[in-house]
DNA sequence: TGTCGGTTTGACACTGGTTCTCACCAGAAT
DNA sequence: ATTCTGGTGAGAACCAGTGTCAAACCGACA
């Protein structure tokens, strides 16, 4: 029921237009933002589909999505495997990194209080070098 | 401007109502459920009043604040030093856990990118071995 | 190539958490 | 007691995100 319901998800023009505005740039970005940036780049894309795009590239792990301190969700196109971010608080530049120590860390500790099924969260965030 | 301008908060009824509420309680509460609790104990408290002091006692540092995958914030009373929390996903059981390991290697990789003043969220989330 | 059924789209209404507003209240200071 | 200042709270406003539903679209198949 969950799983083998994989549907191809067409490639209509709307969702590669949404995959392009991801595509080249290296910051996290809001659903308004990519509509926004849609429609300034001349596509018109409905606010709407924008975010059930971005949902479903989420879901599918085509891209990684991740919590504004005010709880906004942003969106950006990310490598396959499992990895943080390191993100620059002031102009979002973002870097991917990989912690197995962590990863470790997190099981261990979690099984150590009996917890199971772990999962984890965890973003850095400083000012880069060019800010 | 930002440092010696704290006043001291007084301690009002509604205050020390919110304050009670996330004492002896263990998992993460949100604005909402404080306040439903409040007014089920018997205790007025304005919605308004409990947002803005669970914000200010954030802020205050006497309280931990997270947001659910949806996006709500939630409250928790906490210890002062700096911690993470094992949460378990289907009864908000919380534990506090420590890792001098995770704070020396963010430190680490963000300098190693060139990233200053770093500061990281770390949450761990599972089954307690009650669920 | 024309038709057909399911998928996708998008304008718009709606939801629900959070913040704002502003008149009123309560305790401290004078 | 009066004034002064911050705190309160009912309700309105705000806004990201979701639901709705008729129309547009797509790919398949005849």
């Amino acid at each position: 029921m969950t799983s083998t319901d994989a549907q191809p998800l067409r490639p209509t023009r709307q969702r590669k237009a949404v995959a392009a505005a991801l595509e080249g740039c290296n910051e996290f970005r809001t659903a308004q933002q990519v509509h926004e940036a849609l429609r300034g780049g001349g596509d018109t894309v409905g606010l709407s589909t924008v975010y059930r795009t971005l949902q479903a590239m989420a879901d599918a792990g085509e891209i990684d999505m991740l919590r504004s301190d005010a709880g906004e969700a942003s969106y950006r196109r990310c490598s396959d495997t499992h990895h943080h971010h390191l993100v620059c608080r002031s102009c979002g530049a973002t870097v991917e990194v990989e912690g197995p120590t962590v990863e470790k860390w997190t099981r261990a500790v979690a099984e150590q209080h009996g917890y199971s099924e772990v999962s984890h969260t965890l973003e850095i965030f400083g000012t880069c070098s060019n800010c």
